[in-house]
DNA sequence: GTCGTGATAGCCT
DNA sequence: GGCTATCACGACG
């Protein structure tokens, strides 16, 4: 299956975003193989989106959002969960798509296995931190390139049946860009964080 | 089904 | 001491 090219990333973060919904979150972890259909993202770009950790006065955290298109931005929020983002935009350009939601396609086993406890398979990925869990994604992948072994994208030709957009999740402290319709879903699907 | 709340760590003022 | 791009669980009905 082809991997997206960095120049898929390597454009406004607006556009890479609702493209990116249909295509498979790809996962080497040991001898497993974990496969994700993204059906969930947010853009978050640069200054001035005051939602995005790329616009905070230090955004020491954020550095891989301004770095090469392609790469992976991860962040512990809560002290428990971690988030994926995917960069966007040219290098020296702030912008990133965080994954919410995937539909399990492949290595169901071991994300139940990672999830923990007798969890239903509909709550293993539909949300940023459950992802996570369910892909073993950590801090150890922040920055990580995508055209590497462990973590890529992959276009499987399946494209999302019907977009919708609306406001980003858990950002109301952002004022009015908070209200940008900058989430984008694939209707109906239900691993969908909401 | 909805609602409220606690867990937990790194960075902020 | 407060906040965070979250989640699971228990109470209620």
């Amino acid at each position: 299956m082809p991997r997206l090219p960095r120049s898929f990333f390597a454009r406004p973060t607006l556009q890479v975003a609702p493209d990116l919904l249909g295509k498979c979150l790809v996962r080497r972890l040991g001898d497993a193989r974990l496969v994700g259909r993204i059906v969930e993202v947010e853009a978050y770009l640069g200054h001035p989106d005051a939602a995005s950790h790329a616009s905070r006065k230090n955004p020491q955290r954020a550095k891989i959002m301004f770095g090469p298109p392609g790469h992976a931005y991860v962040y512990m929020i809560y002290g428990m969960y971690h988030c994926l983002n995917l960069v966007a935009e040219p290098d020296g350009v702030a912008g990133a798509v965080l994954v919410r939601g995937v539909e399990p396609l492949e290595g169901l086993d071991t994300m139940r296995g990672n999830r923990g406890k007798a969890m239903p398979d509909r709550n293993l990925t539909s949300g940023p931190g459950k992802l996570c869990q369910a892909f073993g994604i950590d801090m150890r992948l922040n920055g990580a390139n995508l055209r590497g072994r462990t973590l890529w994208v992959e276009d499987r030709g399946h494209g999302p049946a019907r977009i919708c957009t609306g406001p980003r999740i858990g950002v109301d402290y952002a004022g009015e860009w908070a209200r940008k319709p900058w989430r984008f879903w694939e209707e109906g699907n239900a691993f969908v964080s909401k």
